[in-house]
DNA sequence: GCCGTTTTCGGCCCGACTGTTTTCAGTCG
């Protein structure tokens, strides 16, 4: 039998808690709840874990037991456990399927399974369409309406959207709400300030004096296809965005005063505010989204900074919040020990960019077209990287084209030097690049030399020798074991002319998964073997993932960040890319390609001793 | 069911809004 994955486990032990919250258990809901965030956050495989290290080894999960270790390891070896089996006799419902509703907790689905017996998606369309539930005691023809609205919701709704497709509406409302009189400031908080890769929903925290005027500006947005719920602190509707498909929005507007206390509050992560809240508890406080107080004394409320010095920390960075270290961190800091917080890379340091795509292959653009708008964002030196032979859909170069790529770089390094100065202070949707020293953009010859299924490169070693840089990347075979994946990646580190591993997992968000390899093998041998990990800012890539970004960083394996641009218009996205690392804990120093291209050349050249 | 610079027993984060109520439970973040 095929041991389940952590996505399976996940949603297991998410039904336990729903089970035990319809049965009134205290307390056991909360310790589930708390094992399956540490899951989700894990970066190796359960089952894993368990044939390395047994019973030992599930403990040392955040949150894991005596009982739940047990359960987890009956889970591993026959698929189910005992307590699962019993509750899901007990209560025979779909119960992932229902939560999935708006407006669906387990109370209700209790009732609803005993009152009407439904049991699935299916059986509460059929009730709520007849009007059944509406004459349930507690409920009524709103609740029915509500019901039957998340049903639509839920049949169209993909779920979670990439963060760079959000940024642009965010980007539209925020403006809209700023230009409202009164009003000071507008931030949208949640998963979109911590930066992460998918955003489930869009927090907006406003200050203003008169909040009804914000809250009638942002229920009557065209984009707004159904209100939720209205009042004076919060409004919550759902959006209907322009590319497709819908998402929800709530505005919180709150007085300039507690703006800080506010603003940590609807940051987050979830996780990380109950720990912080749980120290304030331990120092004798109570901190909500109208500050920290002692009894009904405000001791912190203006700024995030506050908040945090007057619990004994600094300042957490958005990114890092995610209950994983950070508070202890930055407890250790404030008291003067080492380690402290890492000195996260800046937004806007990128000098480089390693990874794009012209005509050549699968671009859109020319060569000369892609270099121009390179310069334009401020970038110092880029790498060409057309795809190689064995990618026939791309029309992948041989080291004949190569060669020939080769000679019009050459050509392109001679001209536009002396024509094209960038335009520096130019605004990009993802930020202003800084002003610095202009001119003198340089063109490395590389390429996204493609991976055999044994490991081999499909380009010859004396090709390979004539390119600055040699980036590998895996486009075929998908689906062999993890064991099989490894060993061929790492056959391909070890190559002695690979500079750079592209998109290591082979994500794409919403489309496709990561291959199955282990991870931690590979960084090793990547750090062995000397070669940079790519983080790729696309979008739907962010590549590598945040946790092996902080696994890499750990390990010293070196980094680097780049566009992945198939288009003049992708140079938009190193933010993206800088965030994910940021959300890994990366440096400054962990990122090669914020070094100027002399000193970047050198570095990572010396990796490969 | 978990966990420990108050604890190996006794705690377990906080508040807004809704719908159906006549004082509040459920859901959400």
């Amino acid at each position: 039998m095929r041991p389940p994955t952590n996505q399976e486990i996940i949603k297991l032990l998410s039904e336990m808690v729903v089970f035990y919250e319809m049965d009134d258990v205290p307390f056991k809901p909360q310790a589930y709840e708390r094992v399956v965030q540490a899951i989700e956050t894990l970066d190796r495989e359960v089952a894993d874990i368990y044939n390395e290290q047994g019973v030992d080894g599930l403990r040392k999960i955040p949150g894991v037991g005596e009982g739940i270790a047990y359960h987890l390891e009956l889970l591993i070896k026959k698929g189910t456990f005992l307590e699962y089996e019993k509750y899901k006799k007990k209560i025979p419902v779909r119960i992932s399927e229902l939560l999935a509703v708006e407006g669906l907790g387990a109370k209700t689905i209790k009732t609803l399974y005993q009152k009407l017996k439904i049991k699935n998606l299916a059986d509460l369309e059929k009730a709520a369409t007849a009007g059944k539930i509406q004459k349930l005691p507690h409920f009524g023809a709103k609740s029915e309406e509500k019901i039957l609205k998340g049903i639509e919701f839920l049949k169209k709704s993909k779920g979670r959207f990439t963060l760079g497709h959000l940024l642009p509406i965010i980007n539209l409302i925020e403006n809209r709400l700023r230009k409202i009189p009164g009003v000071q400031h507008v931030t949208t908080a949640g998963s979109v300030r911590r930066m992460q890769d998918t955003v489930g929903d869009i927090d907006i925290l406003v200050t203003a004096k008169n909040s009804a005027k914000v809250m009638e500006v942002f229920v009557k947005m065209p984009e707004v296809e159904h209100v939720y719920g209205r009042g004076l602190t919060k409004t919550n509707v759902r959006l209907n965005l322009p590319a497709g498909g819908g998402i929800d929005a709530d505005v919180r507007v709150v007085p300039e005063a507690v703006y800080g206390a506010a603003l940590q509050y609807f940051t987050g992560s979830k996780e990380h505010n109950i720990e912080v809240r749980k120290l304030a508890i331990k120092k004798g406080y109570k901190l909500s989204e109208y500050g920290l107080f002692r009894g009904k004394k405000l001791i912190a409320a203006k700024t995030e900074e506050d908040v945090y010095k007057k619990l004994g920390l600094i300042w957490i960075p958005p990114e890092i919040r995610t209950a994983s270290g950070e508070i202890e961190a930055a407890l250790r800091q404030a008291q003067g020990i080492s380690p402290g917080l890492p000195n996260l890379i800046p937004y806007g340091s990128i000098r480089g960019d390693l990874q794009i795509q012209t005509n050549w292959t699968d671009g859109a653009n020319s060569l000369e077209e892609m270099v121009k708008a390179a310069m334009a964002v401020g970038l110092e030196y880029i790498a060409i990287t057309d795809h190689t032979r064995s990618l026939a859909m791309t029309g992948g170069l041989d080291e004949k084209g190569l060669a020939r790529q080769a000679k019009e770089i050459d050509r392109i390094n001679k001209k536009l030097q002396a024509t094209c100065l960038p335009d520096r202070q130019a605004s990009y949707p993802m930020g202003r690049w800084p002003t610095g020293q202009i001119g003198k953009l340089q063109v490395l010859k590389s390429a996204e030399v493609n991976v055999l299924k044994d490991g081999k490169l499909d380009i010859a070693d004396e090709a390979l020798k004539k390119l600055d840089l040699v980036s590998m990347a895996i486009h075929s075979h998908f689906h062999l074991s993890e064991k099989e994946q490894t060993e061929r990646i790492i056959r391909a580190i070890k190559h002695p002319l690979v500079n750079i591993f592209f998109h290591p997992t082979g994500r794409v968000i919403g489309r496709r998964p990561a291959y199955a390899l282990d991870m931690a093998k590979i960084l090793r041998a990547a750090k062995e073997y000397g070669v940079a990990m790519e983080i790729n800012s696309f979008p739907d890539r962010l590549d590598l993932k945040d946790t092996h970004i902080r696994q890499a960083v750990e390990i010293g394996v070196k980094l680097v960040i780049d566009s992945d641009a198939h288009s003049v218009q992708h140079f938009a996205f190193y933010n993206l890319g800088i965030g994910q690392a940021r959300r890994g804990w990366a440096t400054k120093k962990d990122v090669l390609n914020t070094l100027p291209c002399g000193e970047f050349l050198k570095a990572i050249k010396s990796l490969k001793k």
